[in-house]
DNA sequence: CATGAATGAGGCTTCATTCAT
DNA sequence: CATGAATGAAGCCTCATTCAT
């Protein structure tokens, strides 16, 4: 009944080392992604990437530079695709083509956390902060503001400062991400289809732009 | 035997016991506010409450239920003022003083931390979660939401489903505030004057609101 | 025959606070010089120390910085007394009272693991290498040579540099300090009595200080 | 099916696996010179020997096996020398040989911190203590004293305990050796030219062996 | 009531040692 | 033989919580 060789050693690991980098960081952006910075313990994050707590330290130097590669490496990498599939159509087709994109990006499990990282955390971690804003946002807004540019000169668009369309726009997709995916009782109403949300976002936008209607009802709206 | 004056009390003043919770809560939103929930250490809230660590246990039996509080008796009482600060005026009216009275009621120190908060460390806690949707969150789109309907009804707003329209609005404004008080290289652009961006907002949501043009032409609104 | 009340609580502390750090500081005495500085252990201060390990945090901020305290407040007093003690004789009976005088200072347990650690691993932690320099050594030095130029300049002693001379004495005492307590077969022979060994080390010193005899076989000492 | 010739060995030369176990000692030599036997890192030893980590535990079973390995293999051997490059000439000259001897033995990198390692952590490892002791410190001595015994039965020394002579004299030699590569602000003053040492050195200790003088002035060094 | 000293579980990090290749 | 990836015990430090005063 008693089990005497219990402490036998069954080969604990087999040797992947060009694949424990990425094992780890994958686990490391669920985890991140999860509990965020200051809440993701490496003790997870090794268990998830099925390695020990010191494996992650042959890797990385800490907690914080894995933080950073992870930034770095899974990331950034993922901004250059959208520019190349933007070419072509009228303007309200690359916005609704840029969104739906993105949507489709950031609609999968473990990106809400990150939306909500970058939210939350990003700025208590200025080098960070600043790597990512020249990385990915940066690069990021210029190709939405171009497709902004391009829609107000050619008059698909009513004229708007693109900065601001960027900021607005940006708004709706990131903090729609954030919720869409909320394991909680959904921040929002969460009567809609989940499935529709990109439609009511493109919609909303699309409707945001679009030139100056004839104005019936114009007046009131000065204030 | 007892010594009953030994200690002269310095007359100043002594704060009245009944004070010591609120003291306790304003610090804690504070420091919640600046650090989130797991980032938020007793010891600060103390310090600012200016109490001792051991006093807030007297209250409160631990930081998790502190905080708990702090959503109760803070958050939720600033929604119904709105509400009647709303009465009056047509729909678009109506929209552009709800977005106005947020901003300036949000547009404070301290508070993009809450909407950071919430954002990113609410859902971590399923019952404060669901208590700050049932007290908050609800209520307030409510009143949103009666807003839209009423415009759509009078055709002051294009026809679209109020719960969609409360998603989108809540997005732009919230993510404005959490970006506007980020003390980090600017999520967005910054080249924008901090003061005009409650204008950029208002003039993008009901640019998304009005109703279908009648005819295409429209003498520019002037933006 | 089980022991119902286990984890009863008996009061673990007793409230001395005015006492902690010199008990804290005491302990770490003893265990750095038992076991140097990266040796020593917190658990094992705190628990010489009677308390608790997070104790010694509220107290000082690292091991290092505890390390610090501990050269600051125990070894640079005693060098003050030193001095005092000092006035009046003739060079060689002061230089023999500096010689007990240390002596018994040093004589103690706990001591030896200083003079070890001193020599042993101060040289890596530049700053307090440093601080220790100025603090206790040069001034050790100055009343050192003090006593020996006023011996040269009387004739008591020969002629030679004052800095040599202090070299050649701190070393002889230094390490006998070191060696007389070092719980090994003895570095040395040890067929010595302990007691006698400070005599021989004065015995030592003022011969090699003694002015040059009349002349009676000096010629062999030329190099 | 196998291949045989898959990999073809960098022709250059291997290392005969026979001076495996001597390259490990010399790197281990310096490192544990360098950092005693805890601040020791197997993984610096390993590269200095140009190895990988698990090779040394080839040939040594722990990290304290190859600290005893070292000390037997290297520090022995170094002590049979010395007796041969003494003889003949005066006890005093002996003396001054056996002192330069040693110093250009020693004033070499990499020998202080040795020094300083037996000073300070051999004494944690009883059995190493031991071993030192009889290999190395007894040979040592019983060299030194024979030297001292015969200057004493000469005449050319005054008349002391060789043992007490041995000790006082080593105490010096082997901590100006420690002092005198001290990467420190000099535990010493420093202020004499490093050259000087052993000159000041040899003039100490033979001034302190001489006979004594006719008695001018003894009169006062009585203790 | 209030204090703040004390606690100790828990997290990050290091490194001697093991072992599949 | 040799490698070096992997392990895990152990150490430092933080901070929510407790409790004698």
């Amino acid at each position: 009944m008693s089990e005497p060789i219990a402490h036998h050693h069954d080969p604990k690991w087999r040797r992947l080392p060009e694949e424990r980098p990425r094992q780890i960081l994958e686990a490391a952006i669920e985890v991140f992604g999860e509990h965020g910075i200051a809440g993701a313990k490496l003790e997870e994050i090794a268990a998830r990437a099925g390695v020990s707590k010191g494996t992650i330290y042959l890797y990385f130097p800490s907690k914080e530079d894995l933080f950073r590669e992870v930034v770095r490496q899974i990331l950034v990498p993922s901004i250059a695709e959208v520019e190349r599939e933007l070419v072509g159509g009228s303007a309200p087709e690359q916005m609704e083509r840029y969104l739906r994109l993105h949507w489709s990006r950031f609609d999968r499990p473990g990106t809400a956390g990150w939306v909500r990282l970058v939210f939350t955390e990003l700025h208590r971690h200025p080098d960070l902060a600043q790597f990512y804003f020249d990385e990915v946002i940066t690069k990021s807004n210029r190709i939405l503001g171009d497709v902004i540019r391009r829609g107000v000169s050619l008059g698909e668009f009513r004229p708007l400062e693109p900065v601001v369309a960027i900021s607005m726009i940006k708004a709706i997709l990131l903090t729609h991400v954030l919720w869409s995916q909320a394991p909680m009782p959904s921040t929002l109403g969460g009567s809609r289809p989940r499935g529709a949300l990109i439609d009511d976002i493109v919609d909303f936008v699309l409707h945001a732009l679009r030139p100056q209607a004839a104005a019936p009802v114009a007046a009131p709206v000065a204030e």
